[in-house]
RNA sequence: GCCGGCGUAGCUCAAUGGUAGAGCACCUGUUUUGUAAACAGGCGGUUGCGGGUUCGAAUCCCACCGCCGGCUCCA
């Protein structure tokens, strides 16, 4: 056995961050805290994660929120100790004594065993501690001054559903307390802008998991105006880009489904079907027809396609509709906007030929591009994924050629248009390759927000035709493209996005009307009709309060205008301007602010940053 | 679906086996208000649902439903 110093190592394995190697030292430090609490503890792994670290272990013992404290303890003990951590580079064989001799062979062995041939295997040892590892690590435990342990969960070993849960904590670490006391901080404030909490606060949306359903949401007016706005915006794109709408039922015979392919693939993510029952009174020609409630809207669109006769001068075919669709989502993975079970998809299918594809995918990208611009999101990563050749037949359809020409085309496209992006086998969709536009919600879960996929497969099985300029038949590629996701989700992302101070173009409630005493109600009544009838949502707060109170509500509704009206005001025909982003504005005409407002709105403009 | 935690008034939370309570919101009255909370009174709960233990259950036990933190899955 060779022992080496970390201190003289030249070329770890894999040379992690110090942030990392603080981060993963900490979990070696769990370890060795719960090893030292619960001796008959197996562990399997624990590595550094973007915000902390955790490390998984199989225990008959269920730890509690106790434990964590008296484990978080023990970690502070170990820190205290001073340990110094020793890389020592093994044999195969001799990897596999150590795990035995420390009664870890149930999951060290397997990972032992993931180790690929040649590759160098460590161990690193701090104290008593010994653990199968790449590294790297700090020098000495008492590195880890700032750190805390957050929570437990279950998690599945090797991520495997199949596989045994085993008990995973988590934590995090910070080179100082003053970084991690930010972090917690950071953590707490983004409590606050949860859409969840928000949506309630704001009276935007609401779930009544009893009676009608969870992840079923319903929107309250507040809410209606976001979707409705959204979806002006949509309409209003597309007819720009040459798309035409159609509508579509909610449900489908389940042929729909064979047909389209879907079944073998997606019925376990689509609400069971109804059976008409032969001789139900209803229905007496019924014979155990099933119909689906719609889980996508391409079937549907397909066939309104194959509905007339199409000629290469019809292509490219762009069918638009914000198509209400049902998966039956796993009850766990329900999460207020971001996942429900009945979502409203931003959804377009464009027909096209072979050469008109690059452009219209390309089309496609740059109205993504668009709409992030007028949202200002900037934070997300456009994802490429593409098929995996094993799982041909199985998960994606067996076309190996049309795989390959079709994910080539759009990598190409990508890299023409400059885009950046990550490409990732085996998560396409089953009938083509798929461009995602992944965001992080304010609680650090990563979303779907937009995609665009590519399918080379399902027109052929509608037997989709179009006829060539060499009055020839051609089965048109079809591009699934939904830039605004699904409402519900987009919506629950800028709820956080814009900790609900949307734009006002957005804002269900644009301007409140405050006066200062019952002797202005009149005036205020004259502008809530006249802002009324220009189209803005306007409301007049008749309460019997003192302005402060008045302004204080306006602030925690998040109303971008509050327009204070008194004595002078009315005389004036003016109004004295509180802003979200500015705070007290001071008087102005009222037909100056008017212009503004309309201004403000018709340019979708963002907010200005709030003042602090 | 799985592991763990949690379900009390519209909201935020008290009440650890002995009469379910507070603040805010809402309604009424007084006050007539100048940029983030005037004052007083009133309304409001079979403690998620169903069983069980007990003289007695919000509280203890069981099952179900839901929510939350993760895992798995996904727009």
């Amino acid at each position: 056995m060779r022992l080496v110093r970390i201190s003289s190592l030249l070329s770890p394995a894999m040379p992690m961050s110090p942030l990392e190697e603080l981060r993963h030292s900490g979990s070696h430090i769990l370890a060795t805290a719960v090893l030292r609490l619960f001796p008959e503890a197996k562990l399997d792994i624990g590595p550094p994660t973007d915000t902390g670290f955790y490390y998984d272990f199989d225990l008959e013992h269920k730890f509690t929120a106790e434990d964590l404290v008296k484990i978080e303890a023990e970690m502070k003990k170990v820190a205290e100790e001073n340990q110094p951590f020793y890389r020592k580079e093994v044999s195969r064989e001799e990897a596999a004594e150590i795990i035995r001799s420390r009664g870890q062979e149930l999951y060290k062995l397997g990972r032992l065993a993931d180790i690929p041939a040649g590759e160098q295997i460590s161990f690193y040892q701090n104290g008593e501690f010994m653990d199968l590892c790449a590294g790297t690590h700090v020098r000495y435990s008492s590195k880890l001054k700032a750190f805390k342990l957050l929570s437990i969960a279950g998690a599945y070993h090797r991520g495997d559903e199949k596989n045994k849960q085993l008990q995973r904590i988590y934590g995090t670490a910070f080179p100082t307390k003053e970084e991690l006391a930010q972090h917690l901080d950071n953590l707490e404030q983004a409590k606050a802008r949860d859409h969840r909490k928000l949506g309630k606060e704001l009276e935007l949306f609401v779930f009544d998991a009893d009676d009608v359903g969870p992840g079923l949401p319903l929107w309250l007016p507040k809410g209606t105006v976001l979707i409705e706005e959204l979806e002006k915006l949509a309409k209003e794109t597309e007819f720009a880009a040459g798309y035409q709408r159609v509508r579509t039922p909610h449900i489908a015979r389940e042929k729909l489904y064979l047909t389209s392919g879907h079944l073998p693939y997606y019925a376990d993510s689509m609400f069971p079907p109804m059976e008409l029952k032969e001789g139900a009174s209803a229905q007496p020609e019924a014979t155990g027809e099933k119909y689906y409630l719609k889980a996508m809207n391409c079937p549907h669109h397909h066939k309104l396609f194959g509905a007339l006769p199409r000629s290469y001068r019809d292509l490219p075919l762009r069918l638009a509709e914000y198509g209400t669709c049902y998966r039956y989502e796993q009850s766990g993975e329900l999460l207020g906007l971001m996942r429900v079970r009945s979502m409203q998809m931003n959804d377009a299918h464009i027909y096209c030929t072979e050469e008109q594809f690059a452009a219209e995918f390309r089309a496609v990208n740059e109205m993504y591009l668009k709409y992030f611009k007028i949202f200002g999101l900037g934070k997300y990563q456009m994802r490429f994924s593409t098929h995996d050749p094993a799982q041909l037949g199985k998960k994606f359809v067996d076309q190996p050629e049309l795989w390959k020409k079709t994910e080539d085309m759009v990598r190409r496209v990508l890299v023409e248009s400059g885009i950046n992006f990550v490409e990732v086998a085996n998560e396409a969709a089953f009938y083509g390759p798929k461009i995602d536009v992944q965001v992080w919600s304010i609680i650090g879960r990563e979303f779907t927000i937009a995609t665009n996929q590519v399918d080379f497969a399902v027109p052929a099985r509608f037997g989709l035709e179009y006829v060539t300029a060499e009055n020839t038949k051609a089965t048109p590629l079809c591009i699934h493209r939904a830039p605004l996701g699904t409402h519900e989700r987009f919506i629950g992302f800028l709820i956080e996005h814009f900790a609900g101070d949307f734009p006002v173009w957005l804002a269900p409630e644009q301007v409140r009307l405050v006066p200062i005493s019952e002797k202005q109600l009149d005036y205020g009544r004259a502008l809530r009709d006249t802002l009324h009838a220009a189209g803005v949502r306007v409301t007049l707060d008749e309460h019997n309060d003192k302005l402060g109170a008045k302004i204080r509500r306006g602030e925690l509704d998040k109303v971008p205008y509050t327009l204070v009206l008194g004595g002078k005001e009315a005389e004036a025909q003016a109004v004295s301007v509180r802003s979200r982003a500015k705070g007290d504005e001071g008087v102005q005409p009222f037909a100056h602010y008017l212009e503004r407002l309309k201004a403000e709105i018709a340019t979708r403009a963002l907010p200005e940053k709030k003042k602090t």
